[in-house]
Order: structure tokens, then C-alpha cells, then sequence
DNA sequence: TCTGGGGTCCTAGGACCC
DNA sequence: TCTGGGGTCCTAGGACCC
């Protein structure tokens, strides 16, 4: 029946929750509604920045990254939270569950935003009333407040939902760019940071609309592929589809911590390296999958920050076995100065599965003796497939299928 | 006595191979 | 008697985002 339409434009939300963890901690505790209250790390622990704030909290001047003494001063009777990340997970886990009641084209991008693809939803409204059917039910069943971006693209999509907040529903069409989104300043683009910002200064972009008449040769030649991208961003062009499953397919697995106090003492260090491999092998367990490439960060007391990393041949996922490669790196490579913060990541991951197949592949050569590589590799692709090395979960609906439980106890099991 | 912790993607140089 | 050209892999760093 579908196919009797003719084929229209996309027609995607971008749904972004507003002060997300101080909101969901006004869900738990009605009381907190209303004052000015800032979700922030531990003092104690030299990590005393603030992670959300409430908007009574930023009318006072708190802002994210603030330090918490900073905040303090700002506003003495400001309340702090520590963040209780179960909590938010769980009401993340509410949140797309319900957003999935409307199409199962939603995909995650963090905990509290995503793009939900609708354009097959005709039969249940039109866009502005199925968004503001979303941001209601959402603000009076979980007590969660949104706000929502309309467009025919994700870019789009993004930029609109940022464009009103809290509880805004923002439409932003291709024939509205020119006055909603070209006025503002290139900064404020999604993928254009400072860094990039002051890279275009020189050649006398400084808007959203500058940067979409410019000479894309030009800004290519400063910022390599990116400025091709983010001039046909620019123009309101962007044709990424909705990918539900591009949750699975995670990239890198780490953990790292700031020391309560900057240290050259190898026995703590050893310590604290221990932890996060445990930690991070943790982790990697819980999605099934091993690492093949192991990094070592090190943020000196200076804040410069080093990354080491070793490619090793059998994939592992054992904490003992992360803590070896990197006990080897960090003698390798510590320059005896005073370190603030250690990290490890694990890239290059593996599924359980496909770490049996290259076993299998290992004997398979054994076998082939001198046959040439190329058929034993068309001989293992034909009793695997094209993916008989690379990662990639599950995927699709066998997974997504399970009423989406399977999927969010992935997503939300995480522990940061 | 500023600036956390979780990620993704891109670039670039050197090693190595043919 | 002077140094090709293409490709992949490994490693390190940087920009950006929430």
C-alpha cells in the first residue's frame, strides 16, 4: 500500500531532554521542582564540576563544566547532587521505550537525545501534533521535559531542537534556513567547535550563512573533508538515514579517573590502573566482546595528556591480561612527571563469537599449507560471510525485535 | 588553588609490501 | 650515483559532542 504514495521527503524529530539529570532527580523528588538545582561530581575528589544544572540554577549563572566552588560562591544556596547514573539509565530506558511506541525508527545518540524517523507516521497526525503528543506524554507520564526539533534531515532536525528550550517543538524547513539558521553565529553549528570557529574567522565567516555561500574549495583547503560537510550542512543538506542499530556498534570500551591529588607514586598508580582494568574488562564481558588494541592515557599535572596504545595479535578481555599491556606501556612511556589522570581504553573490539572464527581462520591456514591465501580467505567468507574478523553486534531486528528489551538492557547495563 | 568522563571521527607520518 | 607509486597497518594526536 505504502509504495502507491509517491516518495516524499523524510520527515525526522530530534527529540533532546532538557537538563536531563537534574530533571530526572525532580522526578524522583517533586520537592526539588522549582529551585535551583546542579548535578556535579564529588568535591572531595577534585571532580567538582558541574554536570547539569536546573534552568532556576542557570538563570543564577551556573553553567555546565563550572567547578563546584565556582558554583558555590555563585549561589550558596544552590542544592548539589552527585550523579546517579542507575537512575538515569532507567529513565533513559523509559524514555525510548516510549518514543518506540510511535515507530521503531529511533536511534540513540546518548542518554537523553535522539532522532526518531517518522515519516511513515502520517496515520497518526501530522508532525507538529505527533511532537507535541510526544513532548506532553513524556513531560506528564515520566516528568520529563523536552524539546523538539522537525525537519527533513537530522542537521536540521538538531539544530531546531536546540532552538527552543525548555519544552520547544521547533519546525525547521528548508525554506526557513535562511532566517532561522543562517543569522546565527558558525559556533553554535553541531560539528563546528571553537577551534573550528576561529579557523574560519580569517576568511570572514563568522555565520551559519557565511559558512553555506562560501567557496567550498576554499574551506576544504583549511579543514580537509569536514568543510565539505558542515558547507552542505550549512544549506540545510544531510542525508544520514536513521540507523536504530547504530547503538551496537560501539567503536571503544574505557574508563579513566583524576586522582584526588597528582602523584609519581607507582605503587597507587599501579593501583588505580588495576581498578580501571577491572573495570573496563567488566564491561567488555557484559557486551561479549575482547579487545585487540589496549591504550594507556596519562594526563600529566600539567593537564598535557599522552595516549599509548599497543595492537596485540590474540584479542583478550581478562583484567590481568589489559593490566599486563598496560603496566608495559606506562614503564615505557611515563616521563616520571606528576600524573592527574590514567586511562584505559580497549578499541578494536572483537564479538565472543568471531574470536572462535579466528581461531578458526588460524587452523584453516594450518590446513591449507601452501594454498594461496585469496581462496582460503574466499573459503572462510563463504562459510562466514564478509564480516569474519570485524565487530558488529547482533544486529538488526533479531535484537531490536525483543520488544526492545534485549536492547535496552544493553544500553543502559553500561556502567559509566 | 579552574577545567570530569564517556565516546566518535579524522588526519598524518612511518613501516612495510609489491 | 640516486630514489616511483600505490596500498595497508599501526600509532599518536586533535576536534568535537553530550
Amino acid at each position: 500500500m505504502k509504495q502507491m504514495y509517491p516518495k516524499k521527503g523524510r520527515v525526522i524529530l530530534h527529540v533532546d531532554m532538557n537538563s536531563f539529570y537534574a530533571s530526572v532527580e525532580v522526578a524522583y523528588d517533586p520537592s526539588l521542582s522549582g529551585k535551583p538545582l546542579a548535578i556535579a561530581g564529588n568535591p572531595e575528589e577534585r571532580r567538582g564540576i558541574i554536570v547539569t544544572c536546573s534552568y532556576e540554577a542557570r538563570a543564577l549563572g551556573i553553567r555546565t563544566t563550572m567547578p563546584l566552588w565556582e558554583a558555590k560562591r555563585l549561589c550558596p544556596q544552590l542544592i548539589v547532587k552527585t550523579p546517579n547514573f542507575d537512575r538515569y539509565r532507567k529513565a533513559s530506558l523509559a524514555m525510548f521505550d516510549y518514543l518506540r511506541n510511535y515507530t521503531h525508527m529511533v536511534q540513540p545518540v546518548s542518554i537523553d537525545e535522539g532522532y526518531m524517523d517518522i515519516s511513515d507516521c502520517y496515520e497518526m497526525g501530522s508532525p507538529i501534533e505527533i511532537a507535541e503528543r510526544i513532548q506532553k506524554e513524556l513531560n506528564e507520564k515520566l516528568r520529563l521535559p523536552c524539546s523538539i526539533g522537525i525537519a527533513p534531515n537530522k542537521f536540521l532536525a538538531k539544530m531546531a531542537s536546540n532552538m527552543k528550550k525548555p519544552l520547544g517543538i521547533t519546525v525547521l524547513r528548508k525554506r526557513d534556513i535562511k532566517e532561522k539558521l543562517w543569522i546565527l553565529p558558525v559556533a553554535e553549528m553541531h560539528g563546528v567547535g571553537a577551534k573550528t570557529a576561529d579557523k574560519l574567522k580569517p576568511i570572514q565567516i563568522l555565520t551559519i550563512g557565511d559558512l553555506a555561500k562560501a567557496d567550498v574549495r576554499q574551506v576544504k583547503a583549511i579543514l580537509g573533508i569536514n568543510g565539505e560537510r558542515i558547507v552542505a550542512r550549512a544549506n540545510g543538506n544531510d542525508d544520514r538515514p536513521v540507523d536504530p542499530d547504530a547503538i551496537y556498534e560501539f567503536k571503544s570500551i574505557g574508563n579513566s579517573t583524576t586522582l584526588r591529588a597528582d602523584t609519581t607514586d607507582e605503587h597507587e598508580i599501579s593501583t588505580v590502573l588495576q581498578r580501571l582494568a577491572e573495570s573496563v574488562s567488566r564491561r567488555l564481558k557484559r557486551k561479549e566482546s575482547l579487545a585487540t588494541t589496549i591504550q594507556l592515557t596519562i594526563r600529566y599535572h600539567d593537564r598535557k595528556t599522552v595516549t599509548r596504545s599497543k595492537k596485540i595479535d590474540n584479542p583478550i578481555v581478562e583484567a590481568k591480561d589489559l593490566l599486563l599491556v598496560v603496566q608495559q606501556l606506562w614503564k615505557k612511556h611515563w616521563n616520571e612527571e606528576p600524573v592527574r589522570l590514567l586511562g584505559i581504553t580497549t578499541q578494536d573490539l572483537i564479538e565472543k563469537g568471531s574470536a572462535y572464527k579466528q581461531l578458526d581462520l588460524f587452523s584453516y591456514q594450518e590446513d591449507a599449507r601452501k594454498e594461496p591465501l585469496y581462496q582460503t580467505i574466499e573459503k572462510l567468507q563463504s562459510k562466514f560471510g564478509q564480516n569474519v574478523i570485524k565487530k558488529g553486534l547482533p544486529s538488526k531486528s533479531e535484537e531490536s525485535n525483543k520488544k526492545g528489551t534485549s536492547f535496552n538492557k544493553d544500553f543502559l547495563q553500561d556502567d559509566r
